[in-house]
DNA sequence: GCGGTGACGGTCG
DNA sequence: CCGACCGCCACCG
């Protein structure tokens, strides 16, 4: 099969809109939402994507994480804060600052 | 136009 | 279970 090719506008949109579809007080990893984004294994330009968003943009961000369950982002670089946005909406950190994906990982719907 | 970089992930030890 | 490595690709200088 050849990949068909899509602008790349395109492909961020399709990503916000997977973003969008994560109900508060769930999380989603950057594997889950570039697969459902149509780009499976490129977990990287999800992160691109988001790096590039801006706060106009209404795209829950805080609700994507790694697959370990953790924040990728350096604390200093916002990851405290995605963490507080993350625990308001009620989501649990472990000791370790993980998240357990069992019990707050989002199950996509097909 | 080229090379380094990064909001990752799967695999291996 | 955890850390280290390598592979992938679009972006930026």
């Amino acid at each position: 099969m050849q990949r068909e090719p899509r602008p790349k506008s395109t492909t961020y949109t399709r990503i916000y809109a997977v973003v969008r579809r994560v109900p508060r007080g769930r999380v989603a990893t950057y594997g889950q939402i570039a697969k459902l984004a149509g780009i499976p294994g490129h977990a990287r330009q999800v992160g691109y994507a988001l790096h590039a968003l801006t706060p106009a943009t209404a795209v829950p961000w805080q609700r994507v994480v790694n697959a370990a369950g953790a924040i990728s982002l350096r604390p200093m670089n916002g990851g405290i804060s995605q963490r507080l946005l993350l625990e308001k909406e009620g989501v649990r950190f472990d000791a370790r600052g993980r998240i357990s994906l069992r019990s707050f990982g989002w199950r996509a719907r097909a």
